[in-house]
DNA sequence: TATGCGAGTCTTGTATACAAGATGTGCACA
DNA sequence: TGTGCACATCTTGTATACAAGACTCGCATA
């Protein structure tokens, strides 16, 4: 997503409603911003020292995403996730992370694999220290699957894969805290390295689907409490 | 979309981004605005009457849909549309469609499936008329598709296939004019509501792979011209 | 006590002013 | 003639001013 190139590349020049627009998205999708809070244009200026116009571009942007809801008139507010939201995005991501594993099987190649593979070692290592850092756990997860999105070479794709991935971030925190869930992403990721090492295409597609429903069950379980 | 939520409610306020925005991107989708065109804020402001602020938000949202394209300090531009881009839209669309397919399959009522066979009828009886207006038809296409849509109960998935297809809608014209194409709609349309119909979920499959196929094929046709 | 009205305040919507980077042009100089 | 630099202009980025709708809260009245 462009929104992240613009972060990898911290020389460029970045418009302040991009700065704005990370800033309030990662207090989001942290929580720091809870669901329903309302996010009124003067205060968010004179707490990010800006005026309220890149803090009005910034929503807009928010407001596409789906992580903020605007009434005309009534100002903006950080989006509630209901379970039946959070179900719609990933029977959605489950049907499209199926075409990235089948494309990803098509063109990914073994240097690509290889890289693939590194990445599922690295998050491992982090699920083994007792005290990893739970948003570094989540951010080596997405870059998991973030480079079989990337191996599908089909852009849109990857664009609506990685805004979707994002929805779900709202969670991630909350469903990682389970130890066991760690060892068994793990696992998974493992299967699906394989099969594609394989080229088992069918194998990397049980898998992934496996992946998401155990996704499913874990975030569910996780709002039960 | 909320955009055409808020275009069936006349009587609601709208404020000015909105019908700037509404404004911009049926220029784009008509191709009255052309891919590469610059948009300058001050020559819109002043075209449509407005200061920039409003300029500006609408393009927020334009980029956001991938209408347009942003150069920071260097402004906004109408995007263009490569084979490669519209190809990855179809592949993208294709698996949701199937998706939508199934979950239309579970949902639909019986009343439902009446509307969707009268959406289709109507469809039918423009591409008889031999002067039918392209871009009646063009809408009469979109809301046979987007009654299955409706039907599937997933509000992400119908939000996205509604993104997708918009992206289309710039090629609609040029292929809605072959005469023979407009009559294979017709039929394929036919069997999508049949096979609903008999609840035949994966001829229905079929039949929506196969639309979007010769989709595909005939966008393909129209751009070799 | 409950309800309705209204002034004052708060917030958003829109316009405009100002700052600064980007572009284009013409002239000087090699 | 070609290259490069400086200045003028254009355009976007940001801040601020002003307009108008929405909300709050208290008071008056039934």
């Amino acid at each position: 997503m462009k929104d992240n190139e613009a972060a990898e590349k911290p020389e460029e020049y970045m418009p302040l409603r991009e700065v704005v627009f990370l800033t309030l998205r990662r207090q989001i999708l942290r929580g720091e911003l809870k669901p329903g809070e309302r996010l009124m244009e003067i205060a968010l200026a004179n707490r990010l020292g800006v005026s309220r116009t890149p803090i009005r571009e910034a929503i807009r942007k928010l407001e596409h995403d789906g992580l903020v809801v605007m009434i005309p008139r009534r100002g903006a507010h950080v989006a509630e996730i209901t379970r039946q939201e959070l179900c719609d995005v990933l029977e959605v991501r489950k049907s499209l992370d199926v075409l990235a594993i089948r494309k990803a099987n098509e063109f990914m190649t073994g240097k690509d694999l290889k890289n693939l593979r590194a990445a599922g070692e690295a998050f491992a290592v982090l699920v083994t220290q007792k005290n990893a850092d739970l948003s570094m756990l989540g951010e080596a997860d997405e870059h998991f699957h973030e480079m079989i999105y990337q191996g599908t070479g089909n852009r849109r794709l990857i664009q609506i894969l990685g805004n979707l991935r994002e929805q779900m971030y709202r969670f991630r925190v909350e469903y990682l805290k389970d130890k066991d869930i760690r060892q068994t992403l793990v696992e998974e990721h493992d299967a699906i390295v394989e099969a594609l090492e394989k080229r088992d295409v069918e194998e990397a597609v049980r898998m992934i689907e496996l992946h998401i429903d155990n996704q499913y069950s874990a975030i569910n379980r996780a709002l039960d409490q």
